[in-house]
DNA sequence: AACTTTAACAACCGCTTCTCC
DNA sequence: TGGAGAAGCGGTTGTTAAAGT
């Protein structure tokens, strides 16, 4: 419960100022503590998401570059309305951005497409998104045992795909897993560049895997799917230039 | 006035911690 | 001491209100 009389509304520069230093003198995290440090007689959640998306230095404003509106299409395409696992892969973007952006720009762009008969744009009209992992795991869990839930159409039949045993862990199960995975999801998409996507993210998960052998192989993919902000191609040039640094991985 | 953009809220979910038995 | 349930918290996403054009 939150408490009595909370503030609502538009944010004034005060609050900002108050809330920022708060940050810088505390950190980020307890967040139900932040309104009473600061000050502020805001709800915890609001100064959070006042924080995430509006005062955390690293924002970054504007418009959407081209490449990054491609990796967007490509990322919700797999994801679906996975708005903070595609932020995680935009830097500086917020999980609120990304979602704006796509009800304030691509839909209209697709609307505008249909309307004028032509091709579509590089978006499918019914996602097929794949269910990521857990964000957060269980200590409880099992290493690798999966929880994989039905999002739509795509859950169902990725789920006639066997999974990998979760009692019995082979080095590469997972990753061979989500090959296969991600194989169907892009034969769905030859008409499309999303083709690429599924291509891109198991180069990505083997090249990762190499790197960190200390880890195990599913570690590393689920710290990138969750749309951590670790060192990951994807965002280090890979996206550039769309669909054409895809073929050398090929 | 109509439309677009964006910040903020509300509802929900999953996880962790606490309390009680 | 361990299990079950409740409560609290952080995080995510859909929706909406307000500001801007």
């Amino acid at each position: 419960m939150e408490s009595l009389g909370v503030r609502k509304g538009a944010w004034i520069q005060e609050e900002d100022v108050l809330l920022r230093k708060c940050i810088e003198k505390y950190g980020e995290g307890k967040w139900h503590l932040v309104p009473l440090r600061a000050g502020l007689n805001r709800c915890r959640k609001s100064c959070r998401l006042r924080w995430l998306n509006y005062l955390k230095p690293d924002i970054k404003r504007g418009e959407f570059a081209l490449d990054e509106v491609d990796l967007m299409i490509r990322l919700h395409n797999l994801l679906g309305n996975r708005w903070s696992l595609i932020a995680g892969r935009l830097p500086g973007r917020t999980a609120n951005d990304v979602k704006n952006y796509w009800h304030g720009h691509h839909l209209k762009k697709k609307v505008q497409f249909q309307e004028e008969g032509r091709d579509k744009p590089q978006t499918h009209s019914k996602t097929k998104a794949i269910k990521p992992h857990p964000h957060k795991f269980s200590k409880a869990l099992p290493k690798f045992e999966l929880k994989t839930t039905a999002v739509d159409t795509f859950d169902t039949q990725v789920s006639t795909s066997s999974k990998p045993s979760s009692t019995s862990p082979q080095p590469n199960d997972d990753i061979i897993w989500w090959e296969s995975l991600l194989a169907e999801h892009a034969q769905m998409d030859q008409e499309t560049d999303f083709s690429a996507s599924g291509e891109m993210l198991i180069a990505s998960l083997r090249a990762e895997e190499t790197a960190t052998q200390k880890k195990g192989p599913m570690d590393g993919m689920i710290e990138q799917i969750q749309g951590g902000e670790g060192d990951f191609p994807f965002d280090v040039g890979f996206w550039d230039t769309p669909n054409t640094q895809v073929n050398h991985l090929i």
